[in-house]
DNA sequence: CCTCCTCGTGGAATCGTTTACATCAATGCG
DNA sequence: CGCATTGATGTAAACGATTCCACGAGGAGG
């Protein structure tokens, strides 16, 4: 492969003036720079990004280190950070951890190693020993979706709150009265805080909420099935599950229809996030919608503003949405229009 | 950050004994090793990966070109192509090409640009210039589900031909009789090909293919929807609408519940690839599985061992099988076991 | 006419590694 | 005892870019 020698040479002028060229440096005569743009266009030559990285000591690359691909939020959020990378100059590395803390740990490793200019992630526990060193030492980071409490890195999040009281009314309103959860892993910020979220409601309206209502999941469709069944086995199940995620809504799906069950008739269904399919799952799927991708964007600019030293950027919350349809119980209405959004400093 | 110096110093001895102890060269003292170990542990160094890879012309990273990202079965594959990669012992950055064409080509030239050890590509288009260029020039490439006609490089791909025959013998022996496909692009292999095994499927049962019930999509939901509002307009709509990809079958469900028409009943529906989710849809959708896993993991097999110039790897084809569920017609018997798996040298 | 800038250019250092080569001490063997 | 071999180490040259610095030519201003 061509180097910059060799279209110095071909162009017979130093490497100085072809870098120079090349980056648009104004101190360079006509003459030259046609000479060298021939030069280059003949020989296809390309920089070479590594080279380019040692000395320049940046890459124009950002990591993103998500709990699980296969989760189609988590694409979605991949995609629009990609998008919003690329248009401010930037690429971006994906890492898939898989709900593994290991798995994270590795990725993060490997693009500490790859010297990437920023890091953004979605923790898939309380922060491993690497990471928060990472932090602590400098290296630009913004957590999104989930994050690590107490460590000084800016969150890019939706509420889901509000949202959650909303389903909670909604459930309330048709009757139900003994509502169960199955929740995400506890050490993940979603995990715990949807949980925290129901409680709460549930506290508002007066009902009670059995640890035996509390199951115990991992974001994975897996253990909604598990969960879901250990629901069922109660001596009095529950009136309506509600899925911390859309993968262990899909578990729980697997196993009342096992069961020979039906939704919302012998039970109610609703989930966190919400995914295009919802719309035609038997039945459609109440859910809760985070706007996915303006966190990502939001993120990722959050990001770069930080690698180019702009500002110190601050934590940013969008609103997540309750979007009802038949599966706890009654004929949709319209879907509503998209809510507004929020923006909160940290 | 703390260099390959830092650490030679700290451990009274030569940046050349650290590298060595480092790459585990066998010519080193145990003395040498424990304190460059030491010294290692302290500092918490870390080799520079961007130094490793300008001075060893190897970056043990692969690039992977994909369609879309948000279509499941892409995700699949990358979940899968990392693994085996990681296995393996590379990293994997993923270009999602939407599938555009520039942004296939964008995508493509920073892989490129960053000395990645090989590309695997499932192409958008007939391959442009630059990838047709960097194949030629001897940059280890392997296509993967898609390929391009008339190029030297290995194809790891599932061949559906069975399957849609199988298919269209399901939908016969159902009755069905006016069969319409939502095609791909003709640019793409899978997109013409699904089309000509449904077409010599078709006339293997005597049935007419007219031009009308070929509806030109591009792998996206929205084209989906576009194309089965044209069957639905037609005088005489078809029976049964099959759609390319799982995308475009999302589309056309769209569509015919905006009509508040029924599934199978007005009108029956088929897939190519298979996804979790087709199990809980109203009804659940008959579809045509690809054993994406092994595609991924084969694909990164012959890449890999193009690059450590193992053997020059041939190509390698997997069968999809028909999954009969209820879209069609009939109710399902059971999910029928994985087929075996057959290799072929091109 | 001399001096001082400015502009275009090239030489060479540098980024953090790996590795070919040289060096030196210790060992084995005739 | 002397010489060849081996093993452990260090020195320095790459890899391909960017960029500081020096230099010479030319123009402007006194």
């Amino acid at each position: 492969m061509a180097s910059i020698k060799d279209v110095a040479a071909a162009a017979g002028v130093s490497v100085a003036t072809v870098s120079r060229v090349l980056n648009e440096h104004p101190s360079v005569s006509a003459d030259a720079r046609t000479r060298v743009l021939a030069a280059v266009e003949a020989l296809g030559y390309r920089p070479n990004a590594v080279a380019r990285s040692l000395r320049t000591d940046q890459t124009h690359t950002l990591g993103l280190v998500i709990s699980d691909v296969l989760n189609p939020y988590f694409t979605e959020l991949a995609r629009s950070v990609e998008e919003e990378a690329r248009a401010l100059g930037y690429s971006v590395i994906i890492g898939n951890a898989d709900e593994r803390p290991d798995l994270q740990d590795h990725h993060v490793r490997t693009l500490l190693d790859r010297r990437i200019d920023g890091l953004l992630v979605s923790p898939t526990d309380g922060g491993s020993p690497l990471m928060l060193d990472a932090a602590r030492a400098g290296t630009p980071m913004v957590f999104v979706d989930r994050w690590i409490p107490g460590v000084e890195v800016p969150v890019v999040r939706a509420d889901g709150r509000a949202a959650v009281r909303d389903l909670v009314a909604h459930l309330y309103g048709l009757g139900h009265r003994r509502l169960a959860i199955i929740a995400g892993p506890a050490a993940t910020t979603t995990g715990s805080e949807r949980v925290e979220a129901f409680r709460a409601a549930m506290a508002e309206y007066g009902l009670p909420l059995p640890d035996a209502h509390i199951g115990q999941g991992d974001f994975q469709a897996e253990s909604g099935r598990r969960v879901t069944e250990g629901f069922l086995d109660l001596p009095e199940p529950p009136e309506v599950v509600f899925a911390a995620d859309n993968l262990m809504a899909l578990g729980a799906l697997d196993a009342i229809r096992a069961r020979g069950l039906r939704v919302p008739d012998d039970i109610a269904l609703a989930a966190f996030d919400d995914i295009p399919w919802f719309v035609h799952t038997d039945p459609p799927i109440t859910a809760i919608a985070q706007p996915t991708g303006e966190l990502g964007r939001a993120a990722v600019r959050a990001l770069v503003d930080r690698i180019e030293g702009r500002d110190v950027p601050a934590s940013v919350t969008f609103a997540a949405r309750l979007v009802v349809r038949r599966s706890c119980g009654e004929p949709a209405p319209q879907e509503p229009s998209p809510s507004p959004v929020q923006r909160s400093t940290s």
